[in-house]
DNA sequence: GCCTAAGCGAGACGGTACGTCCTGTCTTCCT
DNA sequence: AGGAAGACAGGACGTACCGTCTCGCTTAGGC
């Protein structure tokens, strides 16, 4: 339970501070790029000192973390709370093809995808960014998949036997692996045909 | 007469430098990580004048990307130069899964996971980068898939109608997702259900 | 009615504290030097708040510059309220040379040597303390040597035409020189010299 | 004999970036004052990184005792070779009263009176540097009079047992003092009075 | 005896400079 | 002409203090 050694007192934080702080990271790195965004340049930016960033955060990587996460937060409230769960109209594969065409949309976002990229970029080389990128951001997103899954599964529409884990990766990490390596074109047709052939592979024969 | 500037003379070039300046980046890249790895840290590590790698290389990347290729090269030399092409027995599933479990192998392999990962994330956040990352290592492997795809169309495994360039992502890419964002195990279970599931799709009905 | 913003009540100034900031202050030059001495350090090792030491002085300096004063004056109380004339025997040599010995061994004690170089050092480079250092410190001890010497005079051992202001730093300095910028031994032996060759130039013919 | 582990080839020295340390050095102590000079600036001012300041010198203390010794030295050019003795006419009291004039004017050259103060200064409270700044600047002067002194001696207008190292002190600590503690004015007629009382002492009787 | 205004401890804040590390260019000397 | 070596201008790093500020908390007098 003992806190670091010399845990800054978080209740007396500036606020302002922290937005500040937010804002240039996000504007930097979306204008110059992650690698050319540094933290005196946040810091200059925001008009903070560095030890502010630096009494809050350890790194780069983790203020943008959360600068990226409270975006999220912010837009999902701006929204109305939405993304609690996927559609569910019934038609599993009409409710797939919609939200991954929704994704499609949110990939192409400019705002999105700077600071997105370079997290997960960061992730990959980085062991406890990459931990708390994929606990924070992507896996409360592939559990809303299992749950739509495991719903579908209930209906009849897939196979009782199938891990929802698994499948679906079958049209998430295709639609990832083309968007974060460029390794084809991210499309409505693409993410249809997608989940036409893993549908198939999961429905009752 | 006068040479451009920037054009050094190729046939003068030292091998044994280039040989030196692969093997201390490799080494240090999985010694003490990517963003560590510096191209003084290089030169000094492989005897080489700084100067010598920013003659023949643009970027620490590059030097990265370049020593990760030689080294695949003599890797397969070493095996007997397979890797032309997938096994094809006529059993789609089995030859696949056959492959993708000698892949979870190399991805396993500390000498190969360090560098790649940190050229894949590299590949995320530099376009260049990732454009010859992606051309020169990803989409030739890829290509094997879709071939072998191509021929169990052929023998009617698989519906004539399928795109096997979106196809083979269906197995490929969760588990390139597993492994460099670790988002769940990889074992020889989890390749075995993905191409369980996959196929499926794939299949006629 | 209203207050200058910057006038604290000194009445209700905590003497606890005071006393505090002056041991932590000298304790740190003695052990860490002045340079390495610090506002923050004196307050972290007086148990006092920065705004405490910055609310009552201007600058390190001047706490320091307080707390050798503070210092002196309790030093002089403990040994029984002396220093207001230099000893008045009627032989002028012997009272020299007994009070120069006298202040060579106060030049040796390191409890005075720490504080008392870094006051002096600046001084030097600081007009505004050096103003202070000389008025409170050093101009009040070189006038006990002008009353001495004028009471020489009165006694016909000294020339009348003598300046007393001058004629005192034909010692004194030599003394403070060696002190300050080691450019020679300490010893009885050369105080003894000093007033020899001095006293010679100052009597009467 | 052996050198420093990383000691820099001083052959590959760039001479341009010497003189221009050597002249930021001293122009911002003189605009600004030495606490107010930073290695920062003096590189920013030089037109150069501040790893050429750190590869060469330890501290912002050697850079300025450096600066300063060359100027001294180029003003000791231009002036024809002067300063290897002290005039010697066979009258000492005109002799010394001729050369504490000029240090007179030369102790209120504005571009010699800000680097001295700091350097004397920072000797105070630097062990290391005082020991050079006295070896190297104050002690070769302080030989000259000893020098002249002695001759002074074999003249026959000084007692032979008088220890001329000592002797000089009369007259160039008190004139030191005045000018580095501000204890008093200094003039022709205070340094001819030095002179007058110090020459009685330390002529035969 | 209660109220209020001050001093106080603590420490976050916007800044500046520190001394180190690395970048990409350059120059020198060697082969 | 390439290469080993490394000095150079530049700039970001993460740290240490500066002097200011804002918090609650004592701790007096003044009512």
């Amino acid at each position: 339970m003992a806190q670091n050694q010399s845990a800054p007192d978080a209740t007396r934080r500036s606020e302002r501070s922290r937005r500040a702080i937010y804002d240039a990271a996000l504007a930097l790195v979306a204008e110059a790029g992650y690698p050319k965004t540094t933290i005196e340049g946040i810091a200059a930016r925001a008009g903070v000192g560095k030890q502010t960033i630096y009494r809050w955060w350890p790194s780069k990587a983790d203020v943008l973390l959360e600068a990226f996460l409270d975006m999220a937060e912010r837009a999902a409230e701006a929204a109305g709370h939405v993304a609690h769960a996927l559609p569910d109209t019934g038609d599993l594969a009409a409710d797939l093809r919609a939200v991954l065409r929704a994704t499609v949309d949110e990939l192409r976002d400019p705002a999105f995808e700077a600071p997105s990229r370079a997290l997960a970029a960061e992730g990959l080389v980085n062991q406890e960014l990459g931990r708390r990128f994929v606990a924070q951001l992507l896996e409360p997103q592939l559990q809303l998949y299992a749950d739509r899954l495991r719903s579908a599964q209930r209906a009849g529409d897939v196979r009782p036997e199938v891990d929802p884990r698994i499948a679906l990766e079958l049209f998430v990490s295709p639609l990832a692996q083309r968007w974060l390596q460029h390794t084809g074109p991210i499309t409505y047709d693409y993410t249809d045909t997608l989940v036409d052939y893993a549908l198939n592979g999961l429905a009752p024969r």
